[in-house]
DNA sequence: GCCCTGCTTCGAGGGAGATCGAAGGATCCG
DNA sequence: CGGATCCTTCGATCTCCCTCGAAGCAGGGC
C-alpha cells in the first residue's frame, strides 16, 4: 500500500509530468509531440515521461497512424487530480485562466495547420462528408470555398483528423492547410500569442455562416 | 498550478513521507519518534520529512511537553490520500488487515509504558479524577488497584498523558507503568508481537469489570 | 519509391534530495 | 540540580533519475 503512494507521488512529483496531466486534465487525447511542447521539455523526454505515466496507469495510449494520443486513465485520475490541486495552494487567478483557456481550445484551435476544436467540426460538415477513412468535399462545399478564393475540386478528398475533443473528424491535409490559411487572411480568425486558440472575429462570425454555411458552435 | 501539483507530488514520492501519512490517515496525532518508527527511518530523517510535510501544508504540529504531535492538517489531506489509493494499484488483503489494525490500536494499546486507548481512557474514568494538569487517585481506584496488586495511596497524583485518538487524559507516569505491568502478569492484556495493540483476554473482561470497575468500550 | 514527420531507444552527464552519525536545545522526572 | 528523553540542526555521502543529442523505426504524403 505505502509503496503504491510513493509511486504515484513520484509520478505526479515531476514537473514535466505534472504539466502533462494538467493539459490533458478536461479528459481530451493529445499526442506525444504537441505534450511535450506543453511541457517543455524535448520530444525523447517527453517520450520518457509518458512512458512511465502509461507504466502506472495514470494515462492510455491509442496508436492512429503515425500519431500516438495520449488521455487520463480515467475518471479516478481525473479525481486524482482534482483532490491534488485542492491541497496544492490555492492560486484563484491561474486556475481561472487555464480555466477559460481549456474553453477557447476545446471552441476553435489550429493543429498543427488545420482547424481544429468544435469549430473545426463545424467547418467540416459544412464541406465535406466521410468516405471511408478520409473526407470528400461535397459540391456544396467546392462551391462555398471557391466563394471565398479558395480553389478545390467537388469530389476532392481530404485527409481526416480526428479531434479527440469532440471525438469528430475535421478537415487536415493539404485541403485543410490552404483552409486554415485563407481564414487567418480574410481575418476571420486571429491567433492567439501564447496558446494555439483561435478567435473568431465579427466579420468571421458573419462570413462563416453566409459565405460558409457554417453553423456556429 | 502545474508548480504546486509536482510540489504535492514530491511530497507524497517518498516512501517514509508516504507512511507517515498513512500512519495519520484516520486522523490520529502521533509524535515523531513513533513516526519515524513506522516508517522504518532514523529520528533525524522523519525529522527532516516531518517538517517538509509541515512546510507543504500536509500536516500540522502541535508542541505538548518534549513530544511534538504531528496530524493531518485536514480532510482535504485524507480525501487526497484516498484519491491516490483508488488510483494506486489494489491490494485489498493489505488494506483490510491495517484497517482491522487501526481498529485494534484505537480500542487498546500501549503508549511507551503505559495503556491508552478507548481502554485507557476507560481504566482512567474508573480509578482517577482530573486534578489541574494531572490525574489523582480516586479513594475507590486506590482500593480497586490495592486488590489486583498495585501498591498506590488515595489522592497520590498520576501523570496525564493525552490521548489523542480520543481526545481524553489518562494515566501515565509511574502508576501508569506499575498498572499497565500488572495486568500483563495477571495476563488480563496481551501484548501483539508487531504493533502496538493490546489484546483483552477472556479473564482480562472479567476483572476489569468486576476488580477494576472499568465499563469496556 | 523517396523523403519527411512523429515517436522511441540508447548512452552519458549532471543535479536534487534522502540518509545517517554526531552534537545541541528543550522539557520532564525524581 | 542531574540524568534521561524527545526532537532538531548540521555536514558528508551516495543514489536515483531527469535531461538532451544522436540514431533508429514506422507510417504517410506526394
Amino acid at each position: 500500500m505505502n509503496a503504491d503512494v510513493a509511486s504515484v507521488g513520484a509520478l505526479l512529483a515531476e514537473p514535466a509530468r505534472a504539466k502533462v496531466l494538467l493539459a490533458l486534465g478536461d479528459g481530451r487525447a493529445l499526442p506525444a509531440t504537441m505534450l511535450a511542447a506543453e511541457a517543455g521539455v524535448s520530444a525523447p523526454t517527453a517520450s520518457h515521461h509518458l512512458a512511465r505515466l502509461v507504466d502506472g496507469g495514470l494515462l492510455t495510449v491509442t496508436s492512429r497512424g503515425r500519431h500516438r494520443y495520449y488521455a487520463l486513465a480515467g475518471q479516478h485520475v481525473a479525481e486524482l487530480l482534482e483532490a491534488v490541486a485542492r491541497v496544492a495552494p490555492a492560486q484563484p487567478v491561474t486556475s481561472l485562466r487555464t480555466g477559460t483557456r481549456a474553453h477557447a481550445l476545446r471552441y476553435a484551435r489550429h493543429c498543427y495547420d488545420h482547424l481544429a476544436g468544435r469549430l473545426g467540426v463545424a467547418v467540416a460538415d459544412a464541406l465535406v462528408v466521410a468516405r471511408g477513412d478520409s473526407l470528400e468535399l461535397t459540391d456544396v462545399g467546392a462551391g462555398r470555398l471557391a466563394a471565398i478564393g479558395v480553389g478545390a475540386s467537388a469530389g476532392e478528398s481530404a485527409r481526416a483528423c480526428l479531434d479527440w475533443t469532440e471525438q469528430r473528424h475535421h478537415v487536415a491535409g493539404g485541403l485543410g492547410r490552404s483552409l486554415l490559411q485563407r481564414l487567418l487572411e480574410l481575418e476571420w480568425l486571429q491567433r492567439s500569442d501564447v496558446t494555439r486558440a483561435l478567435r473568431v472575429t465579427d466579420a468571421g462570425r458573419t462570413g462563416l455562416e453566409t459565405e460558409l454555411g457554417v453553423t456556429l458552435p
